[in-house]
DNA sequence: TTGATATATATGTTATAACAGTTATTGTTC
DNA sequence: GAACAATAACTGTTATAACATATATATCAA
């Protein structure tokens, strides 16, 4: 690839301050990764976003969560959780059920069929993980975590 | 907000890799920048999409591009830029000629009325930028620019 | 209880993203 | 120069994102 941002966007003037650089820098790399991530997750059939919330109610085990709780865990706010569950019940990966204790809330929890699924896709995001950053010394990955942490607003 | 992105996501157990959190943190902080961003441009009538390619022709002056090159300077690749500048050019930001020299070419130009918005938007957008990276020392984003250079795969 | 407010989900709508395939123009090869 | 391939843009279609609003249920205050 290309020795840095400047030349992958084909700027020809170099960046007027390291903060602009810093946040494209994140843009672009996040960009990078969602299209290796869905590449990644194509012949499974299932989105990067479905992909979350199936990990999110793998963890959630058999109690499951509210779409609300789900939207709350997703790495990227989701502002229309319903028809995305609704989709995953469809293809059968969740199943939903409402809440007797509390009618308003409707439980979705993993199926057999997303926990496979989640199991067979997994090696592959796992392979994509480690060759994107399995030759980054740990130290640096902890300072990364570190400023993005920092870039998000946590003191 | 939260102190680290496991309390963010809610997840109940620590991240088992630190490149698994590395690549999670690179796509929760975009999606926080990327959010941010649509909310400066709001009042503006434009996305941030549409902002990057209004960058992109002011960058090209006179000369204007064509719209493969277009895509191609984008941050996040944009599979579909005719439509993408058919709007542009709908409401005004843009005009569009075809290129005698080679017809197969559309050149697009930024218009006045797209320098204006263009204008108007960018200190909205450097003030985020100030927001969320103007605290961190100089040090610090030079070192996130370089990890994040070594994510995407430059060497 | 009644009314007001808050919460969780669902629905209607529009815009955009993503994908596949088509057309027009140019370049290349024999 | 005719056939073929390459390139740039366009079009058709489907799926999803984004936004606003509606509905059902629960909670709280008087």
């Amino acid at each position: 690839m290309s020795q840095n941002l400047q030349a992958e966007l084909k700027q020809k003037k170099p960046f007027p301050r390291v903060t602009a650089e810093a946040l494209l820098s994140v843009l672009r790399t996040a960009a990078v990764l969602e299209h290796q991530l869905t590449e990644a997750l194509k012949p499974y059939g299932i989105t990067h976003t479905q992909y979350n919330v199936l990990r999110i109610l793998r963890g959630a085990g058999a109690d499951g969560l509210c779409g609300r709780e789900v939207g709350a865990r997703m790495v990227s706010r989701v502002p229309d959780v319903s028809r995305l569950l609704d989709r995953m019940e469809e293809t059968g990966l969740i199943t939903r059920e409402r809440d007797p204790g509390d009618r308003r809330h409707i439980t979705a929890r993993i199926s057999r069929k997303g926990l496979a699924i989640l199991a067979q896709a997994t090696p592959e995001l796992e392979a994509v993980e480690r060759a994107r950053a399995g030759q980054i010394p740990t130290g640096q990955l902890q300072q990364l975590i570190e400023v993005l942490g920092a870039v998000r607003g946590n003191s």
